[in-house]
DNA sequence: AATGAATGAGAGTTCATTCAT
DNA sequence: GATGAATGAACTCTCATTCAT
């Protein structure tokens, strides 16, 4: 038994070895030249070991884009989980904010989820995943009426979209020359999200929120 | 004469089809698994023939990212240049849609030009270009005090982001269970744009909930 | 154990036989036409397996320099230490016609040694070890007086120049109408040889045409 | 007529062009590197043209190696026809220094008759027309009693490897810490030359580990 | 005479993967 | 479980040479 077990926790961790260390090298030396030969000489194993944990390099890859989905699902929930603002409207800008944080931070997550290779993504329901948090959030908007009633499955795709634009190209455009990431970010997420609340037709006049912008 | 001409017009025409057939395996069967002997099969000429017209693949990539770049940035001058409303704001979002619209109809060009294989590119002035007609259009809307007194940069971006998330998203998930493509295209552009203007300005007084982004 | 063994041996049969057959296509076929495809064919290896025990083509092709140099380096030595003659001219000569013999009996190592590309060679100090032991055997033939107070440097690069000489001819040469192959060696060595016995020396003395020499 | 002539003279133009511009990339580059496309474009015709002038690589080198052995011949002509000095030696030795001369001063010319790719020599005689100057001026110093009674074909060859091994260790090893070059050589020369005069022949007298020698 | 497009062959090298040990 | 030798296929790219124009 505790033999076996011992094992089968060597295996994890190799297994482990083999993912973060290919994630590495994914990332810092492009898809491209990635080969299985270098990730065998990088954790110090023999090519065929790889062949021991994952069938070929496509599995490989495909459980590096499981696991950043899972991690970015996971940091979403973990909002969604979270206790709720009196406005509901905050949480979801939060939860906009976290998920282009979540992405800035973790870039290499984001690659593999979004930006790396999509073509050949087979298990497109994934993506959902990552977004039901998403609708989660504006559908209690629309709910408590802090919303106007607006579609919430093409509301949430609309936001989706904004804010996985300002995701990617900060991720893949770092050395633009950016207004202020932290403003645009700020912009993008305000912007998609204040002309949806139910006063804002009438609302919105006077709003002294955003002088900060003016001063970019 | 004439056969100069003829035969430089042949070249180019070859040229044509190498761009043409290696745009389309590119995309078709991904950046990895392009080569230059597979496109040489494709056109049907020997391998070498190719080194006629391109230093080498990288050369040959270059150029194609070059072109799709061109492209976008007709599509968006053609429009920037186009006979203005007599609403900026919605000259913009007419030209925000024109821009998901190329990229959704051309959408090999936007995967050279944004997607595809993005660290490597050497001259990110290009980006400049397509993005410059967004900041035309967005300060064309200040100036005229169709938006609030946003920064134009900072806006501009923002924007250009939010359709950017959008139009990537249709192009790499296709598949996706869009809420119908072009509704949430609209609502993308109209939440950005709609939170802009003079008269929204007043609305979001209450938005005590920005706090933290005036401290940035 | 054993099987680690076996396999190590193995792998440096598989060494062995890749540069013995290496060396064989340089000769025979000229560096230039030599492949590291021709190669692999030969010993019926697929390409790639010769990769496994060499870097790239360059590092094969110094291993092959390396062996020659060193082959000739201890048939020189070996002469250098055994029993000295009487007479250390004798061993000189004897020194220098076992040099010619090496070239002559090992026309491949002494190719790669000084004949085939040599502009590339990186660690030129190889060549010194071939010739220490000329300047050894020199240096004791002045020491015992049997030879006039010549300069030892100068006097053994030039008896390594003749030899060198004739060795490149007869290999280089083969066809060449030789008055006698053993008869030229001979006669290149006891001319070299003979003109600096120290009896000779008085003879030299009114060569007032070699005042220049006789001040280095 | 004179559009012929004209015509033809260009031709020559362009042949010596190509000759000329073809040794500076052998020499430069290494024969390795050199390539008719390499050619073609250093002499701003086109890789066809080449073929107008000879019929292939092969056929450019032989000339280039015939060129090089036609101007080494001649060089040593011009001394075996000058003013012979009172001393025939003498004469011998300044033929001597020339060879030499003609070689580190022409390293090129010599690479190409004697270094550079040995085997594929289709007409060996070219080496003859080289060598034929060393046994004329050998021959007058049998004849005029300034040698020994030596074998004038042995030791014009031997006479000629003792050159031949410095002039070429001198262009392929210029790095070598050399004790002095011109003195080296000098050494070379006199070394071989003063053991065969007359004079010295007394002295050799005693030397019977040579018999074999003098019976050549 | 000269061009330059085109080719077929081949170069060196790297790869993912297998499998006997 | 792990190795590492081995392979076959693929890669990018260069070459000498030809030939219609």
């Amino acid at each position: 038994m505790n033999v076996i077990n011992r094992r089968q926790q060597h295996k994890q961790e190799v297994r482990r070895l083999i993912l973060d260390t290919a994630r590495e090298i994914f990332v810092s030396a492009g898809y491209e030249s990635f080969s299985m030969r270098k990730l065998a000489k990088d954790i110090e194993y023999s090519p065929g070991s790889i062949y021991l944990h994952f069938k070929n390099k496509e599995e490989l890859f495909e459980t590096l884009v499981e696991e950043s989905f899972e991690r970015l699902r996971q940091a979403l929930n973990r909002l969604k989980n979270g206790h709720p603002d009196r406005d509901p409207a905050e949480t979801l800008k939060k939860g906009m904010r976290a998920y282009v944080e979540f992405g800035v931070r973790n870039p290499n997550d984001y690659r593999f989820a979004f930006l790396l290779r999509p073509p050949v993504l087979k298990r497109p329901y994934r993506v959902h995943a990552a977004f039901d948090a998403m609708r989660f959030m504006v559908g209690r908007c629309v709910q408590e009426k802090r919303f106007r009633a607006v579609d919430v499955e093409t509301t949430s795709q609309a936001l989706w979209a904004a804010i996985h634009g300002i995701t990617s190209l900060l991720i893949q455009r770092p050395t633009f020359p950016w207004a202020g990431k932290k403003q645009v970010i700020e912009q993008v997420i305000s912007n998609a999200v204040d002309s949806l609340t139910a006063s804002a037709g009438a609302k919105a006049e006077t709003g002294e929120h955003h002088e900060h912008v003016s001063r970019v």
